[in-house]
DNA sequence: CTTGACCCTGACACTGGTGTCAGGGTTTAT
DNA sequence: ATAAACCCTGACACCAGTGTCAGGGTCAAG
């Protein structure tokens, strides 16, 4: 198939078709005219690398083990588990820095409105003064 | 002062001061021979830019109103409650997505641990409480 | 007067996946 | 034969802030 047709049925894009095979995720024949080729099993492939680019995956992680659980299932590849864990890590990480952004914001967003309230009724035109 | 100095004070580097003046944030003096010259004010300022950085605005949305919270207080400053209202929508998005990602992390992770499970018989338990 | 520390501007790099355009070839149907 | 629809490569843009280098001016102390 045509990389026209495989982003059509994958609903991937032409251009991150290109991407996926610069960064070694798929690696098509080439017809006579310079076209690629995809074969059908291509459309898994693709499948698998949007799963775990879902996944908060680099295309640069997956490429070092895309090889192995197209062949076998995840758990037979080492290379999964400590990314899943270091991943996991991450975002967790992020969670917290998120919680404690989320948490200073709401701390100002009471003050402000502490503030607003203490005045209320003597300024009515407090949107003018800028 | 100096740039060199402002810098050395507020731990923000030189390459950054000159970026938040050409994003409008701040814009000292010059002196006859082209040498930025902050007024002692400047600390404050960045200061304040750190501050808001640090909540997650970027140095353009900070433009909009600093030139405000710097001569009143940030209830006066009606810029501000929405800018808020809305980078705290956008957190609380991004820690739901990201919980999701855990979560599907997770799944995928305990999936692996039971097939190894299986082939190794022998695995026990040893995560408690995750 | 020279050296070293400091300042100036402008520009490229980086992150990571995607959009989009330019400029050109191929195929298919009319 | 021509147009439409595809394909190819290469390159710039985006986000946002920072590092860093090049190439050059300024200043103060020895």
């Amino acid at each position: 198939m045509t990389i026209g047709e495989l982003a059509a049925v994958t609903g991937v894009s032409v251009r991150s078709l290109r991407y996926y095979e610069r960064q070694g995720l798929i690696m098509p024949l080439r017809r006579a005219n310079g076209y690629r080729e995809y074969s059908p099993l291509a459309v898994e492939t693709v499948e698998s690398i949007k799963l775990y680019l879902n996944l908060g995956l680099t295309t640069e992680e997956i490429a070092g083990f895309l090889h192995c659980v197209l062949k076998n299932k995840e758990a037979f590849c080492a290379e999964v588990m400590p990314l899943y864990e270091s991943k996991l890590a991450h975002i967790e990480r992020q969670i917290q820095e998120l919680n404690q952004l989320k948490e200073n914001l709401r701390q100002r967003m009471e003050a402000i409105r502490q503030e607003q309230g203490q005045v209320e009724g003597q300024e009515q035109g407090m949107f003018q003064g800028q």
